[in-house]
DNA sequence: TCTATCATGTAACCAGTTACATGATTTT
DNA sequence: AAAATCATGTAACTGGTTACATGATAGA
């Protein structure tokens, strides 16, 4: 018997909450919806593509958690069919954002990947590299810390971005330790790397 | 004219890095690289299934990173065919560990996406749900200290999970922090909800 | 000896990405 | 008026997951 993984939604694209969330407020097109998560910087925190939308909007629908609104069609542009939410939807979101409130996923950062095999490369090359790493993190805390201070939203919708900020610093300073550890491991590291040209 | 991504790796799946990292030692067969794989508990840091791990074989020997080296039976047990690695994929291995140690790139967490959202949910149901989450947090650190100390091998080879409990930690203090803003911004917020049943 | 689990692999399905299509504006 | 970009959507492809298949041991 095969594991049955709990919390099997059906859909399950993160992609799919925005679209709830938006939705929610009003019914909205695909098209427009995906101008408004660009233009609202969604785009940071949710992974999606013209080709995503549509395909999403189109798994909600057959799933019941959205309808169709009404079709229209203005001057001799593509036809466009602006969708609402339905109860099951309203109910789906709720549910939804609880669940990723309240459990934590494990995910799998790319980081942590190399980390785990981080013995392929000689300790010296490691080091240098995580100095490289540790200049684009201060970048990335940068330009986190500019959205910040630029925007004039309330901070309840700058969290994501606080939240971030708060684990890139994280990174930078476990890199610093590591950085720092390397050097008493490195004579058994490097030999490990002997006679390899 | 589309924008052209860069580092458009042959194979891009994290789990074809943790292929080339074992092969690196020793060909093996698909299987076999497998119960390596879960017994080292690289299941925690990358994704991987009996039908990933296949497929990644397959791309990785399309892409010259990896060749049959033998096929061999074993009684009346299903054929199975021993991979090594190429010079390619030494390099490739390199070169891609390389990049992720340098370069840390943009992803995407539930939580992350959760939070971009988190005003759809009334402020005082949010901070139950923290606090339920706070506790979860809780158990994932202890889980991941108890991995720590339980282990015999070099703390190179821990690297992963302490870089996990420097995020978790992290987290911790960051909910922690939201929860008591929420205090001040629950008035606004809450008025938002008005009116909801 | 029947049943479960291991060992090994393939095939079918589904989700996500990229490319294509086409008329309407706007820019050069 | 040609070229670019916007607006809107569909179709084709590829990567990943799930389910299926099948003989070999091991446990009840």
């Amino acid at each position: 018997m095969e594991v049955v993984v709990a919390s099997q939604r059906k859909v399950g694209n993160l992609l799919g909450l925005a679209v709830l969330g938006y939705l929610v407020r009003e019914p909205m097109h695909p098209y427009e919806l995906g101008r408004l998560l660009k233009a609202h910087g969604e785009d940071r925190s949710i992974k999606f593509t013209h080709g995503s939308l549509y395909m999403v909007f189109g798994q909600l629908a057959k799933a019941g958690f959205i309808a169709e609104h009404e079709t229209s069609r203005e001057g001799q542009r593509p036809e466009r069919t602006v969708y609402a939410l339905t109860d099951a939807g309203r109910a789906e979101l709720k549910d939804w954002m609880r669940e990723l409130v309240a459990e934590p996923g494990h995910e799998y950062p790319r980081f942590v990947a190399a980390l785990s095999m981080i013995s392929a490369l000689h300790p010296d090359e490691v080091a240098a590299l995580l100095r490289d790493r540790l200049d684009a993190l201060a970048r990335r805390v940068g330009e986190a810390e500019a959205i910040v201070a630029g925007a004039d939203a309330h901070p309840l919708f700058l969290v994501e971005e606080e939240y971030r900020i708060a684990l890139l610093n994280a990174e930078v300073a476990f890199v610093r330790r590591f950085l720092e550890r390397i050097e008493g491991w490195r004579p058994q590291w490097a030999a490990f790397h002997e006679g390899e040209r």
